[in-house]
DNA sequence: ACCGTTGATACCTTGCGGATATGAATGATC
DNA sequence: GATCATTCATATCCGCAAGGTATCAACGGT
């Protein structure tokens, strides 16, 4: 039939993030002649002009920018599917979750006991990972399901919210700040979270982009990580040298009290929603016994939520 | 690369649905030799083993009904992004608005006004569908936006709701329970609805399968369609002719008194929601347009809900 | 006016997808 | 239990289309 082929679409994706025939052909290893005919040919079947072309400057047209969001996802749907069939072909596939360490609201140990007395229950592979990873994760099928904190991008998932706690601030015990009991993020201007990003605006939220890079600040701080911390332990590193802060969840919080670290309530600081999500198209039995047990275990947590957490048995360090 | 092409996908989707080298290569309009070979590339490629295979059966392995979901949503995938291509490259892109006739709540004359005192607002044509047919035109991408019921298959899509208003049951005035103001369920075993599903249940909901068919009853009713009817004059005859009952939003008996039909509400008969909806990958701004026209309007509608329906002045028949 | 850049065209080569012929294995039949 | 039919796999050949090289043509900058 007169159907696209990956191919085509590869090659359509690197001349249109190009917008230059011989750097995408040279991105594709092959040479340019067979990629401007190629284009050719799959604006020939389409019955659309993708490119304006000139011997000086490549656009895209109106077409072009339509297929361009759709062939990325195309293209990133098939890669999922190679993954997710070459895991599903293992011998004893595994359930593989991903979540951001510690930022399971406290509830992941009895999730997952929860979920080992289901009846088709797989043994469980963690995927850490840092904030944004596990959406990734499970739409390119490297992740089964996920615990993540909502807002996120929710394409091609199921989300299903578990519980919403307020974040705190994680400053140094020796900055000013730490001698109010509350704070603004407005206060909070000019120090810098982990990941690098101005630490007085929240940029909670959906990442738009996905070759976003994280902003930078105009004035440097003084202590600039090479990479995006995303380990608590160097977090916490940061933290205590002052010039840097964090916004944690409160079961954060209350796990890692710090001689060095204070945490305070903030007004303005939105509290975060842990949700467990999933491939829209998963029909796993695993993964649906996987969240039958997380909604059971939040909502048995719900019921507690009167009581003060101090209040809540420990079960374990 | 080793990257999957959109051929062995369609191959191994014949495959899967026919269990059967043959029937499937028939299908595809090619000998069964190079069908064989094909899937076994692919198997290569996955590095997994997608069939079980005698010489007398073929059956899915597990990988491989994990691949199957993955495979049509793929080809699906592609299927719209070619159609949307096509669209957006023609001189004057329309927007295209899927909807069931007379089921709009009656918003559509003022979102359609408020739409078009947007800025980016191109001419809109009407897709008029069945029930259910909404989703899958924006999935294929033969619709840009819709207005559809809720709950649907939101797979891929992103939905607003609008404004959530009661069915009525409608059915023939000389219908003993004509006689009865309100009705539960249980009240029309035997009778069976337009779609030909019985009428004692509401099997409003997401479609589960694709190729699902509507169940039949084990009474042959009086009147049988052969196709579903899906046009309300064609619904309203059958439901004269007594044995047919509908369950119809408010907003469509309101304007459709009828002397032979009369509209009883029903106890345990749910609340159907009118949302808004677009292909979540959509970054158009007509469609942003037509979101933006639709919720203005349902949220103006909304502060007229405390008075009666009657109350509310009708702009034009 | 000249030169460099860049996409298009022409032509050749090759690898892959498809067809035909045939083999091998398995279940059914008498 | 020998035979046959069914069905998937293998062997081999062929044609086309995807990719490479050489070259042209158009446009912009100096």
């Amino acid at each position: 039939m007169n159907d696209l082929e990956v191919r085509q679409l590869r090659y359509f994706v690197a001349v249109a993030e190009e917008l230059h025939f011989g750097r995408a052909a040279a991105r594709l290893g092959m040479a340019q002649p067979p990629l401007s005919r190629s284009i050719r040919e799959l604006e020939r079947r389409l019955g659309v002009t993708l490119f304006e072309r000139t011997t000086r400057q490549v656009t895209l047209t109106a077409a072009g920018e339509v297929l361009l969001r759709d062939a990325r996802d195309v293209l990133a749907a098939i890669a999922a599917a190679a993954r997710r069939a070459r895991h599903a072909g293992r011998p004893a596939p595994r359930l593989r979750l991903a979540l951001k360490a510690d930022h399971d609201g406290g509830l992941l140990p009895r999730i997952l006991a929860a979920y080992r007395r289901e009846e088709a229950a797989p043994p469980v592979e963690l995927l850490l990972g840092g904030r944004g990873e596990q959406d990734q994760a499970l739409r390119d099928g490297r992740a089964d399901v996920a615990l993540l904190a909502v807002p996120c991008d929710e394409r091609g998932l199921d989300v299903e919210p578990l519980l919403t706690e307020p974040r705190l601030v994680a400053l140094s015990a020796a900055d000013p700040l730490a001698a109010r009991s509350s704070l603004r993020l407005a206060d909070l201007a000019g120090r810098t979270r982990p990941d690098g990003s101005p630490a007085d605006r929240d940029d909670l939220g959906p990442p738009v982009g996905s070759g976003e890079r994280p902003p930078k600040t105009d004035r440097e701080p003084a202590v600039v990580t090479h990479r995006a911390a995303s380990d608590l332990t160097q977090i916490f590193k940061l933290i205590e040298l002052g010039d840097t802060v964090a916004f944690l969840p409160a079961c954060v919080t209350r796990r890692y009290p710090r001689p060095g670290i204070v945490y305070r309530p903030a007004d303005d600081l939105l509290p975060v929603t842990l949700a467990v999500a999933w491939p829209q198209n998963s029909h796993s039995p695993a993964v649906a016994a996987f969240v039958r047990a997380a909604t059971a275990v939040a909502a048995s947590d719900e019921q507690d939520t009167t009581m003060p957490p101090e209040a809540v048995t420990r079960s374990s360090g």
